[in-house]
DNA sequence: CAGTGGTCTAGACCACAAC
DNA sequence: TTGTGGTCTAGACCACTGA
C-alpha cells in the first residue's frame, strides 16, 4: 500500500502501546524521514492523517505532541421545552458559557445546509442571528450558535432586531406575531468544519463538528405549519457527547 | 495566506454559485494548476481539504466530480426499549439493512475510546461482536456495530459464543445470567473514521462518522450496576441525520 | 533568534478504471 | 490502451514561537 499509511499506522501503533503517551513529543519530521526512509513529504502525510483523527497535536517551533484526550463533555439532549415568566429553555442544565461578543444580525442568502430545514431554495433571502459562545474568563470559543430564519417572515420584524426584548424571540413569535404555541424538533449531525468554524474554535482544518439543530415550527398565523426558525450549535466534536436516557416501554 | 487556501476557497465559491454544479466535473489538476499558477502540490492540497469537507469526489480516471449531496436519511433517536415474545427492539422503524456477513465475535485488548464506556482500563479483556450492515442487493455498507462486553464477565459465557439464542443477548442477560432488569442509556458523537472504518464505509480519510452508542447496565447480580454492553453503531455522518422530538413541559 | 512545522516547486513513476 | 488521480522525491524558503 502507500508509504504514508504505513508510517501512519506505525505511529498510531506507537501511541496506543505507550511508546508516545498522552502529552509526549514525537521525534521532529526530520528524524522521522531517517526512521522510515521516507520523504519530508510522506512523513507529513502521515502526520496530517492522525492530526485529522485527534491523535496528533504539531505545533510550529515546538514540535508535535500526541494529544491527551480530554474526557468528553456531556451535553443533556434538549426533549423538553420549560418556560418561566423570562421565556423558554431547552437545557435542564445551565451551560457555563457565555457569549464573547455581542449577537450580530444580518441578512444573506440561505446556505445549502439550511435551505432543506427551513423549507427553502438555497439562496433565499434569511435573517442570520450569529452567537460565539464560550468562557469568558480565557476567551476560549466552546460552541457557535447560528439562528436562521425565513427572510419572508423575519425580515422588517421584531425577529431581524438585535434586541428582541422580554421573553426573547420566541415569546416574539408568539405573542406579538401570532404563531400560535410554536413546536420543536431537534436534529444532531456531524460534518468537517468549515474553514471559519476551524479558525473560531481552534481546530485543525478538515476535523469533525458536532452539530445540534433545535428547528421551531409555527402552528398558526401566516407562518402556521412552516418552520420559522433553526438554531444550529456547533461544537469540536472531540470535547462533546450528547447523552439521553432509555426507557423501557411497557 | 497559504496559496492553498485560495484555490480552496475559489473552488467553493465556485461550487456554491453553481459555476460547478453537482454532479458535474470540475477541471483537471494539471489544468487547475496552469489556472491558478500554482504547483500540482498546491492543487491537490485544495482538492484534499475539499474532499474531506465533502464537496468534492475524486476517482482516478474519471476525473473529479461535485458531490450530489443527497438528503440525509434520518435515524429515529432510541428513546424507548420495547420488547415481544422474540427479545427487545430499540428502534420505531425498522431498518432496512442486513448484515452482509455473518456476524464475528473475538477477543482481545478494549480500545481507548471504549474503556471509560466499560468502565475498565484500557487493554482489559473484552470480548467484541462485530456486524457489518448494508444493502444485501447492491453490496453498499451503511453502518457498522460493535458490541464491546467486559472479559471478566463475558468471556467463557454464551455472550462470547456466535449465537446467544432465542430472545438475544439481552434475554441471556436477564435471565440467563441473572443480571437483573437491564437498563440503558444513548450516547451520541462523531470522530474522523479510522482506516479500516473509511475502508469499509467507502470514504475518504479524515472524513466524519456518526457514532450512536447505547449502554447496557446491569441492575443485579455479579454485574450490578456495571455497563455490561457497549454497543457501537457508525455511519457517513454525510449521509445521516439523528432527529427527536421536543415536547414541552407543563 | 534559531529551530520547528508550514508551504511550495518541479518532476517522476505508478495504478487503476473509463474509454 | 491511455489518461486521470495517487504517491513519492529532493530541495527550497518562510513564519511563527518557544527556548
Amino acid at each position: 500500500m502507500a508509504r504514508w499509511h504505513d508510517v501512519a499506522q506505525a505511529l498510531r501503533d506507537a501511541i496506543t502501546t505507550g511508546q508516545y503517551p498522552p502529552g509526549s513529543k514525537i521525534p521532529k519530521e526530520e528524524e522521522l524521514e531517517a526512521q522510515f526512509g521516507v520523504s519530508r513529504t510522506t512523513v507529513r502525510r502521515a502526520v496530517a492523517q492522525l492530526t485529522t483523527e485527534g491523535l496528533l497535536l504539531p505545533v510550529r517551533r515546538g514540535g508535535t505532541t500526541v494529544r491527551t484526550q480530554p474526557e468528553r463533555q456531556t451535553l443533556p439532549l434538549d426533549t423538553r421545552a420549560y418556560r418561566d415568566e423570562l421565556g423558554y429553555y431547552f437545557s435542564q442544565t445551565v451551560q457555563p458559557w457565555r457569549a464573547l461578543q455581542p449577537p450580530t444580525v444580518t441578512e444573506g442568502p440561505c446556505p445549502p445546509d439550511v435551505a432543506p430545514l427551513l423549507g427553502l431554495a438555497v439562496g433565499d433571502p434569511v435573517v442570520i442571528r450569529d452567537r460565539i459562545m464560550g468562557n469568558p474568563a480565557t476567551g476560549r470559543v466552546m460552541q457557535l450558535a447560528t439562528s436562521y430564519l425565513p427572510g419572508d417572515l423575519a425580515a422588517g420584524t421584531v425577529l431581524a432586531q438585535p434586541g428582541t426584548g422580554p421573553g426573547g424571540i420566541y415569546d416574539r413569535m408568539e405573542n406579538d406575531l401570532g404563531w400560535g404555541t410554536l413546536d420543536w424538533e431537534g436534529v444532531i449531525t456531524a460534518r468537517s468544519a468549515t474553514a471559519d468554524e476551524a479558525r473560531l474554535l481552534d481546530l485543525a482544518p478538515g476535523t469533525p463538528v458536532l452539530c445540534v439543530t433545535r428547528m421551531t415550527i409555527a402552528t398558526a398565523g401566516d407562518a402556521e405549519g412552516r418552520v420559522v426558525e433553526a438554531n444550529i450549535t456547533r461544537r469540536d466534536a472531540s470535547l462533546f457527547e450528547v447523552r439521553y436516557p432509555i426507557t423501557r416501554a411497557e
